[in-house]
DNA sequence: CTTCGTGCAAATTATTTGCATGGCA
DNA sequence: TGCCATGCAAATAATTTGCACGAAG
C-alpha cells in the first residue's frame, strides 16, 4: 500500500523535511493545512506512520505524545521535563552498544534510541529567575 | 501528597519490587487484585505515578503504553518489535554520554534512557519457523 | 475503469480526574 | 475527628478505523 503519490503524501513529506525540526502529528497538520486546507488529521497520521514504516523519516515517542522527524539518520533527542520541548542532539550513533547490548542479551537488536531528559536552556533561565523550587 | 500509609500503596509496591520485571498498570492492578480485590485501576496509576516521581521506582514509556519497572537503578531497555514485550538490558549507566551531551547541546541533562528495539528471542525462533518475509 | 488513499466522524485505548466516602493519623 | 487517598465512573487526549467518494494509474 502508499504506491500511490498523492499531493497530500508529497506536501507531508515536505513539510516535515522542510522544517528540520520535530513536529507533533498536529503541528504537521496545521503546517500541510497552509498550502493544502481540506487535509485531514487521519490523513496525516497515515503517511506519517507510512514513512516512518519505510525508513523515511523517524518516529520518536516521547511520553504521551509521538514525535516526528524528517532527518532518517539515527541521532539522540532531548526532551525538556518542563516545557515538553524534543530537540536533537547530534552525536554520533554508537552501533557498539547494539552489538554489546545484543551479546549480553542474546535478543537481535536492530537499533536503539537515546533519550535525554533534563531542563532545556530557555525553561532553566526562567527557573533560576522565578526560582520555583 | 502521598504520605499516609494505605496498605493499597504497600500493596503496589510490593507487587511491582517482588516481581521483579516490568509491568504496565493493568498488569500491576490484576496483580495486586490477587491480594485486595477491591482496588481500583486508578488508585494502581496514581500510586506507581507517585513513585515514580519520588524516584522509587521507573515509569518506561515504550510505544503506546507504558511500563513499571521495580528497579530505581537506570538501565536500559529492550523492546521487540514483534510482540511489544519489554525486558531489562544490563549495561552500566554511562554517565559520560550525559556530560558529552549537555556539552554539545547547552542543555542542563539530568539522565538519559536508551531503549533498544529488535527481535526477542522468542520472536526470533517463530519468525525463522514460519519465515514471515 | 478500477482500486487505493482520502476525509470525516465515530471508535478505541491508555490514562486522568471529579466527587462522595471510608480509613489512616 | 479531620483530611487524604480511594473507587467508581465519567472525562480526556492521542491515535486509529470504517465507510463512501474522489482521484491516480
Amino acid at each position: 500500500m502508499n504506491l500511490r503519490n498523492t499531493h497530500q503524501k508529497q506536501a507531508i513529506l515536505e513539510a516535515i523535511q522542510g522544517i528540520g525540526k520535530h513536529m507533533s502529528a498536529e503541528q504537521v497538520l496545521s503546517e500541510v493545512q497552509k498550502t493544502d486546507p481540506g487535509i485531514g488529521l487521519a490523513t496525516v497520521y497515515r503517511n506519517l506512520n507510512r514513512l516512518a514504516e519505510q525508513g523515511r523519516i523517524q518516529k520518536i515517542t516521547a511520553g504521551d505524545v509521538s514525535f516526528f522527524d524528517g532527518n532518517p539518520e539515527p541521532h539522540d533527542h532531548f526532551e525538556c521535563e518542563v516545557c515538553g520541548k524534543v530537540t536533537d542532539i547530534d552525536m554520533k550513533y554508537d552501533a557498539d552498544m547494539d552489538r554489546l547490548a545484543e551479546k549480553q542479551s542474546g535478543m537481535k537488536i536492530l537499533r536503539h534510541s537515546v533519550l535525554y531528559e533534563g531542563i532545556c536552556a530557555d525553561c532553566a533561565e526562567k527557573e533560576k529567575k522565578q526560582s520555583w523550587n
